[in-house]
Formats: C-alpha cells, sequence, structure tokens
DNA sequence: GAATTCTTGACTAACTCAGTCGGAATTAGA
DNA sequence: TCTAATTCCGACTGAGTTAGTCAAGAATTC
C-alpha cells in the first residue's frame, strides 16, 4: 500500500517542471537541490518520464528537461503508474495490468472475495489520482 | 500500492475460520489445504493474528484456530495493518502511524501538494477498508 | 507416554528499493 | 576545433523486505 520513493521525487520534480512550464527548462541539478533530491537518483527518474512521453530534454550547456504536455493533461496516476507499476493493490482487480490470480482457490470463480473487497479499492484509488492532475497539485503553491 | 501475500493469505484463512465461526476449530492444515498457502507460512501468519487479539488456539491434539471475535466486529483494515503496516499511502498522511516527512521541502508547511493528493487517498482506502467486515466478505460464499 | 498440534526463533534465497558510479554522447560557447 | 557542461546509459551495490523453510520445544489428548 505504499509510495515508493521514485514516485513521490517524481511528483515532487514534475511540481518544480509545472511552475516552470512555458517558461524555462530545468536541469537535475536545479531540481535536485529545491526538492532536496539526490541528483543521480533524480536522473533515472527523469529518464524514465522521458521515455514515457511526458518531458523532454536536451543535452550539452543550456540542456535541461521541460514538460511536454500541459499540466492539466498529466494525472499522478499516470505518473505512478510510470514509477511503480499498477496502482490496484492486487493484480486481479488491475484494470491497466490485470493478471489472473494462480494457486487461489477462487480463481475464475465469480465470487472471488478478495476482489470484491478489493475491487472497490482499486477504484477510489484510481478515481482520485486519475482525476488529480499536475496543474491541480501545484495549485496553491507559491515558491518562497 | 500492494498487498502482500501473507495479508492477501490472511484475509483467506480469516474466511475459513469465519465460515467454522461457533461451530468448529480449524487446525493450520486444514486452512493451509483449502486455501493453497503454505502451512508453515501460514502458521506465522495466525500466530500475529493471535497475538493481536483476533484468534484463540489451542494446542495439542484436537487443537487448532478459532475466531475470537465476532466476524461483524472484524475489518479488513484491522487485519491488513496486522500484517502489512498502515494503510497510508505514505507515512505524513497516516492517522494510526503518522510520520513527519524528512528532508520534504515542505514538511510542516501547511500545503504540502503531496499530502494535499494522498491524504483523500488514504482516505478513500480506509473508508472501504475500516467498514468492510469478515461477515462482508464472507457473505455470497458457499462452500463448494 | 505417545501422538498430535501449536509455539518460538532462527535461517535463507530471491527480490526490490534507493541510491551510486563511470563513461559515452551531445551541445554551446570560446 | 577545443573545452566545459549537460544529458544518457548501463552496471553495480548495500540494506531491507518478501515469502517462505526448518528444527526444536511446549501443551494437550488419548
Amino acid at each position: 500500500m505504499k509510495l515508493s520513493k521514485k514516485s513521490e521525487y517524481g511528483l515532487r520534480a514534475l511540481l518544480e517542471l509545472t511552475l516552470a512550464y512555458g517558461t524555462a527548462t530545468l536541469q537535475r541539478h536545479d531540481i535536485a537541490a529545491r526538492q532536496h533530491i539526490p541528483v543521480e537518483f533524480l536522473e533515472q527518474i527523469l529518464l524514465a518520464l522521458k521515455r514515457a512521453g511526458l518531458l523532454a530534454s536536451r543535452r550539452g550547456m543550456k540542456g535541461g528537461y521541460t514538460l511536454i504536455k500541459s499540466p492539466e493533461e498529466i494525472t499522478l496516476g499516470q505518473v505512478i503508474r510510470i514509477l511503480d507499476g499498477p496502482l490496484a493493490p492486487i493484480s486481479c482487480v488491475s484494470k491497466t495490468a490485470y493478471q489472473k490470480c494462480r494457486d487461489c482457490p477462487y480463481a475464475n470463480k465469480p465470487q472471488c472475495p478478495v476482489q470484491h473487497a478489493m475491487g472497490p479499492v482499486r477504484d477510489a484509488i484510481a478515481g482520485i489520482l486519475d482525476h488529480y492532475t499536475l496543474a491541480d497539485f501545484t495549485s496553491g503553491h507559491h515558491h518562497n
């Protein structure tokens, strides 16, 4: 039931990139310093977000990262799925990464009690996180 | 965001114990066989649930485990907290195990964006799991 | 006292998490 | 063209967690 550091750092990094959206590109060390994230670890995260199509980057002097989509289009659910995998507490109730549970005596049967309990949990989590955008995430936030 | 095998097995074991509630005591190997759980691993789980006050046990021949409280009084939230720890996705929004996040630039400040997003998630999860009892969990279930 | 069952504690192999490191590729500016 | 700055990529690591396994001890019944 836990959010990894990777996702937490990823969200905080995207917060900075959202604040800079349209006006500036940010470098690893800028983000790392503002959010107190180890720079080499942050790098991995930014690369993953880039591969997933959320960020663009430039190398060399004056390089850095920028958001490639508008903050209203990116949800926390997307980000967490990229960095941490599926939101569902158990894969037999996942919608984005469903997997039949093997060795469960109720697998396949219509009334698996675990699914019955965890389905609504996954829907509640996804219902919040898939409607919460980076714009929402940043609103109310002012630097220093 | 994931439920451990420990919790999953624990819930499935409690399902069997709920079905037997008031009529029989179950032994490790009964539960293990019905739910396809490795018996030595199940043992740890049952012991933890016993220490937490949900189960009673007897040793020796004709021994076994029984539910000590009625199924309406035990929620999935309680069980998962015993076996997996807090439900909150991040400890700074936990109500049962709050911890200030260190090294977060927003720690203490009233408007931490991560808390703002994850607070409702933790409330949604707890809202479901703390109202879902073993009685609900078992309803609609009939053996074979 | 023998068989059965829970109890306790230690042990382990595999995996994940949270980084760290070294070097290669790209770009800007001198 | 040279150099400094920056991203990119892969490998590596130490600590901790997960999912068990195992052996020996204590209680209970027959």
